[in-house]
DNA sequence: GCTTTAAACAACCGAAAGGTTGATAAAGCA
DNA sequence: TGCTTTATCAACCTTTCGGTTGTTTAAAGC
């Protein structure tokens, strides 16, 4: 069991619960930006992005570097990963299950209103 | 980049902050259980339980069924699936990025002194 | 030198989360 | 009919989170 990463899984999901820093993430999986760049769009303080990326950064979902007196900011794809690896450690237990009809249903009906991909 | 289900996100990753909740997805991975079996390997009450099931229920990471007295909590799978689907999104963009250099100096280059245009 | 810009640091505030105790409802069993 | 089990509801408390304003550091430009 994972019993290690625990604090790095609450600080990313919790990171990423909010839709401010989903946003960033978003952004930044086109390339670097400085914090200035990533408050734009927002119409809260940079003061409270730069927040946000400080709560990004030390789940390790983002670095920054320094160029002259700007600090860009970069995703960090490892970390996102890890997520998708914890997830998926379930969701596919629960595929060969099988036991319940019921759940069956259930989880083919709701995938259908998703957009899931096929497991096949 | 449409951020329709922003509050179903928000509700999942949150959920999933918490120690305690993942503990009990990977519980119900394994198949459905009641509330006090759910309880039982923490060190807190009945009622903090019920209410982070309630958390899990409201973010539709799993549901609730009838069984007499008891009320079994099933995991739904469908939306663990949602997760991914959402990281994938963003993690893939930048394995794209990784494989060519060039876009990697233009974000570079744009980072570092053109803040005439949005490098998308 | 002095000024501007980018960004962090610090103190503060309102709202929400996590937990507790106590009371309540509903179903099964004597 | 009581009585137990299961689980929720309600009120309350403490800690944390998201945001603000104000101050400070650090690097560039003049």
């Amino acid at each position: 069991m994972d019993t290690g990463d625990d604090e790095l899984l609450d600080a990313a999901f919790m990171a990423l619960a909010d839709p401010v820093r989903r946003r960033i993430i978003s952004r930044l999986s086109r390339g670097p930006a400085t914090v200035n760049e990533l408050a734009e769009p927002f119409a809260i303080t940079k003061q409270a992005v730069s927040k946000h990326i400080q709560v990004l950064e030390q789940a390790q979902l983002v670095t920054r570097t320094r160029d002259a007196q700007r600090r860009p900011v970069h995703l960090n794809p490892a970390r996102l990963e890890a997520l998708t690896a914890w997830i998926d450690q379930y969701r596919l237990v629960r595929e060969k299950q099988f036991r319940s009809l019921d759940a069956v249903l259930q989880s083919r009906a709701a995938a259908r209103g998703t957009q899931a991909k096929d497991p096949s």
